[in-house]
DNA sequence: TTTATTTACGCAATCGTTCCCGTTTTTAGC
DNA sequence: GCTAAAAACGGGAACGATTGCGTAAATAAA
């Protein structure tokens, strides 16, 4: 099946003119008399006629759309970024072209250069858990590709990022757990290299430095973002639980990390709070519905998505070679809930001491 | 900035060959000597050449893409729907361009423009809830371009559409409730003119009728999707409890709605399952977390993307205008958990009688 | 009336690729 | 040694829109 839409060659056909006659009337120059120019935009209106953006993209080399590389839209934080990106793309005139790599590094590739030779003027990219190696990314970079990371960033590559606060948060969560009588605290995140990971770790660390507590490398555990990551995370969760010195409150640095410690909890028949404590970051809209409800780290991404697009289309449209980048950081919410207080357990040990 | 791809011209250029014979060397042309191929296949490789799928749109008059539209991505239902959409699209080639209505009819119209005016080779609808008039779509659909309806769809434009057992997922799930010993059932559904209300309308009130139980209008509450789904579904649920028969359960036929209805029921300190029962449509990955556990229909989200994906693709790459549609319909998945089950009050009821 | 200026339009190149036609050279057939 | 047929490659139009340049006619200025 075939779809023919009218064409500026069509309307210079049915009124006697010449194609350059007809765009120009279209685009209103000054050089083609009234008459011509009603006569034509009546017409076009008429029949419908749109200018074909292929053929624009073409001549103009470019597409007037960005492309956005995140690992799955079917996580809380991603889909409200890919909102806040939206937001900003249209209003400016930007198509919005999503790929996802399901934290596949090669699915990753084959998508950038995809979206590449699709001549997308622009990439919003927040990396797959597997990517190390940024060489697809550099390739482009280097032929002058605007590029700007979010959320899961590199150093490697220098150009605009936007972060949220990630060592605050993780510093933050990790005080209040330890302020309401949590000692032993696990951290579940995300692969050791990203570099959300990093940060989120340091704050971890530092805040039980900071408070007297030993950092015992035994709590930190890296989990995949699988499709089995309950399954996963269940794994995770006996070997911390058979430690002579077993945990008493989680850390879950990541959405989908978060639900799924709580799944293996629950399968597991452990009690929140009472035999441990959770705080998790999640952008979930119903935190307050789960059960327990859960003392979340809630990161900006409506907003991270917004300001990601915002620099991107400034490096777009800029003339000369942009030359100066900044790293953006945005706050996150921390909400208490029931998920993290303290318990009878950890009054008691607090009061004996 | 800007970014300058290899071309087939800049390789004729480099190898003294027209551009021609590059072309058909690359193609594997039996009229280009295996070396000359072979020049050109290593110079390509070399100089990274990828061929510029713009050009090749404008000629070919097609894009390899195909343009979804939907409400919100940020939605169970859809983010899942869009995974199958791409899971088909990319394996067979072709790009998936994602825009979102928000639920508004202008947005739609918009959205739909911008993609057909993209040269997107077939569209992916599920309506919005404003919309009635479809006009946008048949003016495409008139000049031949292949449209799929998924989820919420319209029987205006003769295609092919994919959607999930609406009627039969009321229908038990109401029968569930009516069998657990609740009566007086409340049903809170989406626009009343979408395809998925009427369908899902339907299965509630036969499956009240056949179980000699009156059909109330005042028990049916149409919501919006706006974002403030929990503020007037609040209001709903006032004046529901205010009715001299109030309701004991809740069907609850949307994704969004559910959610908002249980936030609604704790704001207003009602208890689940003992004050009113709850089943609800959800794609939630998470119904065993929430507190109550909820009982649900599960649609197969992922499934109708796929479907609606092939049935799409077969209509492009059809040779001779499709003139015979179907409508696929997929199962829902109903799981009972906590929300629903019979409560020392209803089992009274029901032994009394 | 002659020249200069404005008005209003057409021609043709351009973007990157494909493909229908040539055209030249080589090889085969007799 | 001549013709015929492959073999190997180039020229140029086409896809849709824009735009610099050229030019005819109309008007204004001298």
């Amino acid at each position: 099946m075939k779809f023919e839409p009218v064409t500026i060659k069509d309307i210079g056909k049915a009124l006697g003119l010449s194609t350059s006659t007809v765009s120009r009337a279209l685009r209103g120059s000054y050089e083609i008399s009234s008459e011509t120019k009603k006569q034509v935009l009546e017409y076009a209106e008429k029949v419908n006629y749109r200018p074909n953006p292929i053929a624009l993209s073409l001549k103009e080399r470019r597409s007037s759309s960005i492309g956005v590389v995140v690992c799955e839209i079917a996580n809380n934080f991603f889909s409200q970024a890919i909102n806040g990106i939206e937001s900003i793309a249209y209003n400016r005139g930007y198509h919005v072209i999503i790929s996802q790599s399901h934290e596949s590094y090669e699915r990753e590739v084959v998508n950038v250069h995809h979206l590449a030779s699709r001549s997308v003027d622009g990439l919003l990219v927040s990396l797959s858990s597997e990517t190390t190696d940024l060489s697809h990314f550099i390739q482009l970079h280097e032929k002058g590709l605007p590029i700007v990371f979010f959320d899961r960033i590199s150093n490697e590559i220098i150009t605009h990022s936007v972060i949220a606060d990630n060592y605050k948060a993780a510093y933050d969560a990790t005080v209040h757990l330890i302020n309401n009588g949590y000692k032993k605290i696990a951290n579940l995140t995300s692969a050791p290299h990203l570099s959300i990971t990093k940060e989120r770790l340091e704050g971890y660390k530092n805040a039980l430095l900071e408070n007297g507590l030993a950092f015992d490398e035994k709590y930190i555990k890296y989990c995949s973002h699988s499709e089995m990551i309950v399954e996963e995370i269940e794994e995770t969760l006996h070997v911390l639980l058979q430690l002579k010195q077993k945990p008493d409150a989680f850390l879950t640095t990541g959405d989908r990390i978060t639900t799924a410690t709580l799944s293996a909890l629950k399968n597991l028949h452990q009690k929140v709070p009472e035999d441990f404590a959770l705080v998790g970051f999640s952008n979930s809209n119903i935190p307050e519905l789960l059960n327990p409800m859960l003392t979340t780290v809630r990161l900006p991404a409506f907003e991270m998505g917004q300001v990601a697009t915002e620099l991107l289309i400034k490096m777009i449209e800029s003339k000369r070679p942009v030359i100066e980048f900044e790293t953006r950081v945005l706050q996150s919410e921390f909400t208490v809930r029931e998920s993290s207080v303290a318990t009878a357990k950890t009054k008691k040990a607090s009061a004996s001491k």
